[in-house]
DNA sequence: TAAATAATGAGAATAATTCTCATTATTTAT
DNA sequence: ATAAATAATGAGAATTATTCTCATTATTTA
């Protein structure tokens, strides 16, 4: 079952107030990743754009969103309101959409493996990864 | 052997011009990604803002350099002068220092297949990939 | 070497995001 | 439930990165 926004909210301790509601309750219909663009557009009229970067930084604070840009230069946002949904984008090179993909279980222990090999060459500790993949969605792969 | 900067200008047809002889020597000379805003600061007075930008982008539709963009949104140049140097990246998200890397062959191969699964899922055509590590540097594991 | 073409520099224009500050809403403590 | 204290909002100004304009200068072509 959904958390309700003002759930979300609550859990993390910052006020309730209505442009953080239209905002997460947008992003909650929405599902999938959208940019700050469309997000506006959709909310036209009831968030001032001052306000809906404001309540974007603050989501991003307390995780309930994350941010990434696209190989064309987009802020895109989306939910991770799950901890453990960790996955990868995979990119439309000719309409620019944006679709969350999961590696197989066993391609991702791999990757483990060969990112400790890169620990060991660079000096780096490596926190973190995401894998991009660019290419043309089933819409624009004929037109091409 | 190193191509000199007047050689690339020539072999890809655009004219060989001062500013674009000197950003692409600093490019050279660097050897490592570099952010746009230190380019910048490192030819000051030699090259105006305007035609940074404007050589950046011509070099960038020959070819000779590519382009991305850092976790901290900061936009990176680098070299791509061996069509063949297939590599990723590495962010200390720290100090925002970015290394190039190589993965090893048998892991790319294994990369290979598992697109070719998405491939499949997805219905979409891909194309190529990068893959994305965030960490610290040796410099900054420490202090932290 | 002259004519034609292309690139440059300076600063204006644009776009995305952040900041300021007076007003309004939300929370806290009673 | 209410008043006082705290925090968030909206409007627009400010900032930053990048692109655009156009008169001048350099490069290429014939």
């Amino acid at each position: 079952m959904e958390k309700s926004s003002r759930e979300i909210l609550s859990e993390n301790n910052i006020s309730i107030t209505n442009p953080r509601i239209i905002v997460l309750e947008q992003l909650l219909k929405y599902k999938k990743p959208i940019s700050v663009e469309d997000l506006q557009d959709n909310l036209k009229g009831q968030v001032a754009t001052s306000t809906l970067y404001r309540v974007l930084n603050d989501l991003k604070k307390i995780n309930v969103i994350s941010e990434f840009i696209t190989p064309e230069n987009t802020t895109m946002i989306e939910l991770s309101l799950h901890e453990d949904e960790h996955h990868h984008h995979l990119f439309c090179k000719s309409c620019g959409d944006v679709i969350d993909i999961e590696l197989s279980l066993g391609f991702e222990q791999k990757l483990s493996s060969e990112i400790k090999s890169i620990e060991k060459n660079s000096f780096f500790i490596i926190e973190d990864h995401g894998l991009e993949l660019f290419g043309r969605c089933s819409e624009c792969r004929d037109s091409f």
